[in-house]
DNA sequence: CACAAGGAGCCCC
DNA sequence: GGGGCTCCTTGTG
């Protein structure tokens, strides 16, 4: 089995030939598993990855450096609790903290916080495993992703081995729901079918500018420009590259994740429990994948139903009376933007958008009116 | 200056 | 016609 057979594919995450039974979403559980204080995008390549070993995004590494015991509480679930904002200063650009998290950000942050507890509970229980304090891609073989046959070690493992190796499975199924979940989320906010390959040339656009603004890409729209998603698909890794020296790897990655998900949702049989939140995720993407124009107080509610991806852009101060509040304005109206199609769009058209609602009711301003503060008049 | 409110014209489906 | 975009004026903190 040589690189590039049908039982392998190249991870882009470590950078070698797995077996194709281990998806990227699965490989990239695997290694955030064996290091959980690590990212596994940062092989993947950045605009800065000139500094070596860097995370995909300058802007991430405060996120990934944020105390994990400060994340033992879901802090969008906090009562009027205010988003982090004084991560690292590391550049012009960067400064905005608008940043939502993309499934990266998750298992760096709040998925982390969870690893760090299943390996702290593995730990006593094994010597193989590596401490969970242990610095950023402190594997002794970083370059090689941890590939799980759950068969084999069955019969040749130890009970500390056999532990680790049912928490293992518990972060990949956990890992892969958050992943599709992050995808999910997207093809709502894009109108796109999760399946890459049945993107149409104005899909990939769509994507393409979707995953520049989430990583905060140059554009590069023009390099791709009259392709199809069965183009894209088709294009590897070099191609990406040719086309966008600056971030063809980065979208290749992502595309590569994308294509990975509807692999396995092809894969997964409607009975199989396995990866089941993901399963019920990807019906309700379909039925909302329908091409039916999204309206501003669904995309609205959209994103605040993703708190880990978009709190801090707009989150929940009181989601049972339906109260929530735009954090950056600007980053909202560029993701509508985004989503609609209209380049020029911005806050002061959005808003103007959001005033319709209060006549038909379905927004007003809460009872104290606060500066970018609204309120559905029906909460969910 | 950013935001809020609302009028008005326009486009698209 | 409904929904939304765009431009505008006026007011507020």
């Amino acid at each position: 089995m040589g690189p590039g057979s049908d039982r392998e594919f190249h991870c882009c995450h470590c950078r070698s030939w797995v077996p194709r039974r281990q998806s990227p979403l699965l490989a990239l559980a695997s290694k955030l598993h064996q290091h959980p204080s690590s990212t596994s995008v940062a092989s993947m390549g950045s605009p800065d990855r000139g500094q070596a070993g860097n995370s995909l995004h300058p802007s991430r590494v405060g996120y990934t450096e944020t105390p994990l015991t400060v994340l033992e509480q879901d802090p969008w679930e906090m009562e009027d609790s205010k988003p982090p904002r004084d991560l690292p200063a590391v550049g012009p650009e960067r400064s905005l903290p608008g940043l939502y998290l993309s499934c990266f950000d998750m298992l760096v942050t709040e998925d982390a916080a969870w690893l760090l507890k299943v390996s702290e509970a593995a730990a006593p229980l094994s010597s193989t495993s590596p401490s969970p304090s242990a610095g950023t891609c402190a594997s002794p073989r970083p370059e090689q992703c941890p590939v799980i046959d759950s068969q084999g070690l069955g019969l040749t493992l130890g009970l500390d081995e056999q532990m680790e190796e049912r928490s293992l499975e518990q972060v990949q199924s956990m890992v892969v729901g958050e992943v599709l979940k992050d995808i999910e989320t997207a093809c709502k906010l894009l109108n796109i079918t999760p399946d890459p390959a049945e993107w149409n040339v104005g899909n990939v656009q769509k994507w393409l500018l979707w995953t520049e603004h989430l990583y905060r890409l140059p554009q590069v729209g023009k390099a791709f420009q009259d392709l199809n998603g069965r183009d894209l698909c088709s294009m590897s890794e070099e191609d990406f590259r040719q086309r966008s020296i600056q971030s063809g790897d980065v979208l290749y990655a992502h595309l590569d994740i994308w294509k990975s998900a509807a692999w396995m949702k092809e894969r997964c049989s409607p009975g199989d429990s396995k990866f089941t939140g993901g399963e019920e995720l990807w019906s309700e993407a379909d039925s909302f994948c329908s091409g039916q124009p999204i309206h501003l107080w669904q995309f609205l509610r959209e994103l605040l139903l993703k708190p880990h991806s978009y709190g801090r852009c707009i989150r929940w101060l009181n989601k049972e009376k339906g109260i929530f509040k735009i954090e950056d304005s600007a980053h909202v109206a560029r993701l509508w933007g985004i989503r609609k199609n209209r380049p020029a769009m911005n806050y002061d058209k959005l808003s103007r958008s959001i005033r319709q609602y209060y006549k038909k009711g379905i927004i007003r301003k809460p009872d104290v009116s606060q500066r970018l503060v609204y309120q559905f008049v029906h909460p969910v």
